[in-house]
DNA sequence: CAAACAATCCCCCATTCGGGGGATATTTGG
DNA sequence: CCAAATATCCCCCGAATGGGGGATTGTTTG
């Protein structure tokens, strides 16, 4: 059975973009609500199992509101879509416990792991940028890893040692806090530093 | 320096999509053309370095005519779109030479992929899908291995032999010609096994 | 029903990896 | 100007990988 999703946004063109992404991986979009009335008319109706929500509208309305009023009538996740990617932002939407929290601009893929991560009721937070960046040397042999080659073969395309290769590769895993290749092949596209 | 790509797409809800996605890579959109006519002007006045070009306009024009009059003026690598994943399509568009070709729906990832290839002048398909699917054992197991988990590790979660896992990741290996975990974690991530 | 597929398990062996020590030179930013 | 960051190189060692052989069970499906 597909996830009902009702979405809050009322900038048009990124709703539908959301509808589009969402629609892509087993999600059905029950509606898109420009405003707070409209928003609890489709809820109560369709009765969805998550919502995307704006966190401010252009009308001045703030997503609060209806997220509480809807509360009392079903409990589902939230996401909340902020534009503003600010401690205050942060805190206030904090305050009413969502599941996700992303900012625009977003990508598909974070779009789609807030959903997934709100479905199974973890936290998850894209925003306040704590992550580290790789350096550009590190950068590339991330690159070359993506692509499946060994350290020995990393060491003759860059021209540099094998020794070099494996410590550039052990700063990685303890920059990101990680402990393998793999996991940094994971964080490579989760970070979008691959294609 | 940005790329500036000239997008000719009459729906305008996939336009913009496509642009969201390309600005956010480094990509300068220098118009949106709806016909055949608009998007001359829009090429001999901006001469971009890209064309993103839906083939079937809804006004029943077909955008070979246009490729073939731009190529005259400047030539410039193409990324075709269809909503027909078929060789019919296929076969047609590639006699005009295109650099990549994708099919709706298609991702973010997608399109940057294309973009980027189709400025390194190297063909991409993303269509008439001969690409095998992981079986549930598999795609378990690469779930797995996307974590960072060791073949024993996930042998024990799944508990079963530390031998069957091997084999279902050299069967893995074999079925999407890879040589590697690596290779299997950015596959994964290349065609949305995993978020 | 027979053949293909899926999932399970076993052995061997050379190569690579992860993690633990170091060291030195160059660039860069405050 | 000097400390921090970056990039380079070296050794050791136990564990894991990749690639090559097999084999046995069910299940699906043409």
């Amino acid at each position: 059975m597909e996830t009902k999703v009702l979405i809050l946004e009322d900038d048009i063109v990124n709703a539908m973009h959301m509808q589009v992404v969402l629609e892509s991986a087993e999600f059905e979009i029950i509606g898109i609500a420009g405003n707070y009335i409209e928003a609890l008319r489709l809820f109560v109706n369709r009765l969805p199992d998550l919502l995307v929500c704006c966190i401010y509208l252009n009308n001045g309305e703030v997503a609060i509101n209806f997220i509480e009023q809807a509360r009392d009538i079903k409990k589902v996740p939230v996401i909340y879509v902020s534009a503003h990617d600010d401690e205050e932002t942060l805190n206030r939407v904090m305050d009413s416990s969502p599941a996700s929290y992303i900012t625009k601009p977003f990508t598909d893929r974070q779009l789609l792991v807030a959903a997934k991560c709100a479905l199974h009721k973890q936290m998850r937070l894209s925003s306040c940028n704590t992550t580290p960046e790789p350096t550009g040397r590190e950068l590339e042999i991330i690159r070359h890893l993506v692509k499946g080659e060994s350290s020995r073969k990393i060491a003759d395309t860059l021209c540099i040692s094998y020794e070099t290769v494996k410590t550039h590769r052990k700063n990685i895993y303890k920059k990101f806090r990680v402990s393998s290749g793999y996991e940094t092949v994971a964080l490579a596209f989760h970070n979008q530093w691959v294609f």
